[in-house]
DNA sequence: TGTCCGATTCGAGGGCGATC
DNA sequence: GATCGCCCTCGAATCGGACA
């Protein structure tokens, strides 16, 4: 579909085959062949000024051709043509063809039209390259039609003997990578670079081997346990490797704080590609540097089969500092290996890297001051070790993934540092009452009691130390029964009534958005309240609405929720006090109201846990186990939102992030959510009344 | 991801008795 | 009297469990 250079047509010729026309009149009139023009651009392909065609206007001289492949290679570009003699003073001149049409961006750079040089010489140069040109046309054609190549690929060539050149397949292939490294103004001939191109489009599928290439995560995955990495290289869509709501959530987080924390280091070179477009990126990282940026963000290098992007990567007068944001308070031991691998590939790819940082948020910040949400760390000498195991360690990875499937004991690397998805796979399922569901019981513990032939409670010695409560556990699990101490009528009678039932949910914002909050500050923002008279139940909600801070009124629905009660029941109540701690801080105009409410609060868990236990309580005295187990018929399984994490994430989403949600599913969200906090709180009044009847209290 | 709380574990240091 | 080993105590560190 290009252009011919014959035209037969007898009609006047139009305003775009005239200027088709004088560019080809003028090559031909320089010894220059006409290289091919796609039909789809012939439209907006005009003459701009003497000796420069294009259908786009050109802001920078096509000579400075690597501004025009950094903005191709940050996928910027619509289809467009740029055919230019360009240079400047009397000799430093060449032929420009740029052309972005489809899965092809082709920039050819020849020098030419140089005072000093050979005109039939260059001139020859520019015509065989003009000719491979058309092969390489051609080849795209064959490519897509093959497979190939897809429409939405992008094969980036670079052929400039000015500047020197590279190709850039759409796949991740090992010759891509070498490519890239190599745009740094060594010669090369654009000849080979375009025959190059041709040869892997007409090439067969069989011919090019897939190279196993892994991230810096799945280093890390490695590290843990090789058959979790085996898993996630060779079995991507696995289910267990969904990405739910939750870590949804946490990967958006980890985005925000990402974004926020280039601010802190302004100025810099974004490498914002998608992820997969690994050649890409590398090529736009190889460019930035080449540049001189003084900073990139997401600086993507490709070495020893680990594909990492260093969030900072920040250049001194003697090498770089690269670092590592961490959307945690603290440098956390699991960060070491992280930058450590980073490190390693930074430094083969060849840079200096004069230090190692991680930049994590800092939890002496307050909102609205925002200056210091982030600390460097320096950890250049506590990774040195990591750092130096990494050719070995990922040498045996990668060698480790091109065989079958690796044989694992299992262990504690099953859930430390990181709960590995594929758990399932590797441990039975678990007997019931197996001995590390004993409450309380350390790992190391329950490892030693397997280990000597004790896999249940049931098998478990007859004299060995542990708490009450495990005690307690054990013997209603032998029994079949559920055990009720005594004096839990003492507990429950020194509960004064009426009694308000309260739970709070909360949200967590790394980043805070309310004065005086530090990052990941828990912040009250609903609560529901059942206040149990002799009379009846009352319930009392509230749920803030919008981004606004909602402590003051979030406060003063809770003084007026339980005005009048003697005693304020939560379960696990050192987290509302907590809340209510943080409300005193930042309203201290209503402290006393605040301070006399908390003082009011007991706790429901540490009479549930020191008195009663259910077989079907499982080890855990979680009001998530304990309700359903004494009260049946009223779990959280009837609900959309049924635990406090989800309930937290989609509060986030409601009050700071609404506008991604439709004014229905805002309202739907809002319904769930009471829901979910009152069903906490009903949950508890009819356990107090279940508690009231063990004891021989109730009605 | 965070916090808080309580229980357990670990290690340092001191007291005390046995032995040389 | 010096040394060694055992036991106890106490405080710090760690772990587990609860909440969001």
């Amino acid at each position: 579909m290009m252009q011919g250079r014959d035209t037969m047509d007898e009609r006047p010729a139009s305003i775009e085959e005239r200027n088709l026309s004088k560019a080809e009149s003028l090559l031909k009139s320089a010894g220059l062949i006409m290289p091919p023009v796609p039909e789809e651009l012939i439209a907006r392909f005009r003459e701009r000024s003497s000796w420069c065609f294009s259908t786009r206007l050109l802001s920078v001289s096509p000579y400075n051709i690597k501004q025009y492949v950094q903005e191709a290679l940050s996928g910027r570009v619509q289809d467009s043509l740029i055919l230019a003699r360009a240079g400047h003073g009397v000799n430093t001149y060449a032929m420009h063809y740029f052309l972005v049409h489809g899965p092809l961006q082709l920039f050819l750079q020849i020098s030419w039209g140089g005072a000093n040089m050979d005109s039939r010489q260059t001139t020859a140069e520019v015509n065989k390259c003009f000719r491979l040109v058309e092969r390489l046309l051609e080849s795209v054609g064959e490519g897509l039609r093959s497979g190939r190549l897809r429409p939405a690929d992008r094969l980036t060539v670079v052929a400039s003997n000015v500047y020197g050149g590279f190709w850039l397949a759409p796949t991740e292939n090992g010759p891509t990578q070498t490519a890239a490294a190599r745009w740094d103004g060594s010669a090369r001939d654009p000849k080979i670079v375009l025959i190059e191109a041709i040869r892997w489009l007409t090439q067969t599928h069989t011919s090019v081997r897939p190279v196993i290439r892994i991230s810096k995560s799945q280093y890390i995955s490695g590290l843990q346990c090789r058959k979790l990495l085996w898993w996630m290289v060779h079995e991507p869509e696995s289910p267990e490797l969904a990405v739910g709501e939750e870590l949804q959530v946490i990967f958006e987080r980890g985005r925000r704080v990402g974004e926020l924390a280039r601010t802190c280091v302004p100025g810099g070179v974004l490498v914002g590609l998608p992820h997969h477009e690994v050649t890409h990126r590398l090529a736009a990282t190889a460019q930035a540097i080449a540049d001189k940026a003084p900073v990139v963000y997401e600086a993507s290098f490709l070495e020893d089969g680990i594909f990492v992007a260093v969030d900072i990567l920040q250049r001194r007068r003697d090498g770089f500092v690269m670092a590592e944001v961490k959307s945690t308070l603290d440098v956390k031991n699991d960060h070491i290996p992280d930058v450590a691998v980073q490190a390693h590939v930074v430094r083969r790819a060849g840079l200096t890297v004069k230090s190692a940082e991680v930049m994590h948020l800092n939890r002496e910040c307050r909102y609205p001051d925002l200056s210091n949400l982030f600390v460097r760390e320096n950890v250049t000498s506590v990774i040195r070790s990591a750092v130096r195991a990494v050719p070995k360690q990922a040498g045996e990875l990668v060698s480790m993934l091109a065989g079958p499937l690796p044989e694992v004991k299992t262990g504690p690397h099953c859930t430390t540092p990181h709960a590995c998805p594929f758990i399932e796979r590797c441990w039975p399922p678990l007997p019931a009452h197996h001995v590390s569901s004993l409450y309380g019981i350390r790992k190391a513990k329950a490892e030693e009691f397997v280990a000597d032939g004790y896999n249940t409670l049931f098998d478990l010695p007859r004299k060995f130390a542990a708490s009450p409560a495990a005690r307690r556990q054990i013997h209603s699990v032998r029994t079949g029964e559920m055990i009720v101490e005594r004096d839990l009528r003492g507990a429950l009678a020194s509960l004064t009534p009426p009694i308000a039932f309260l739970d709070f949910e909360t949200v967590n914002p790394a980043i805070p958005v309310w004065p005086g909050c530090r990052p990941y500050a828990q912040v009250p923002v609903q609560f529901s309240c059942h206040v149990l008279k002799a009379d009846g139940v009352e319930h009392h909600a509230w749920l803030a609405e919008g981004p606004d801070d909602p402590r003051e009124q979030f406060a003063r629905a809770l003084i007026a929720a339980c005005a009048g009660v003697n005693t304020v029941l939560a379960y696990n109540a050192p987290f509302e006090r907590q809340c209510i701690d943080g409300l005193i801080e930042a309203l201290p105009h209503v402290e006393d109201d605040l301070v006399a409410l908390s003082s009011r609060i007991r706790d429901l868990l540490p009479i549930v846990r020191d008195h009663v236990y259910h077989p079907d309580f499982g080890g855990s005295f979680s009001i998530k186990k304990v309700l359903p187990a004494l009260v049946p018929g009223l779990g959280y399984d009837d609900l959309k939102i049924q635990d406090g994490r989800s309930a937290a994430a989609a509060i986030e989403t409601l009050l700071l992030g609404a506008d991604a949600l439709t004014a229905a599913q805002q309202r739907s969200l809002r319904r769930d959510l009471l829901r979910y906090c009152e069903r906490d709180t009903l949950g508890m009044v009819r356990l107090y009344e279940r508690l009231l009847k063990l004891a021989g209290m109730g009605r």
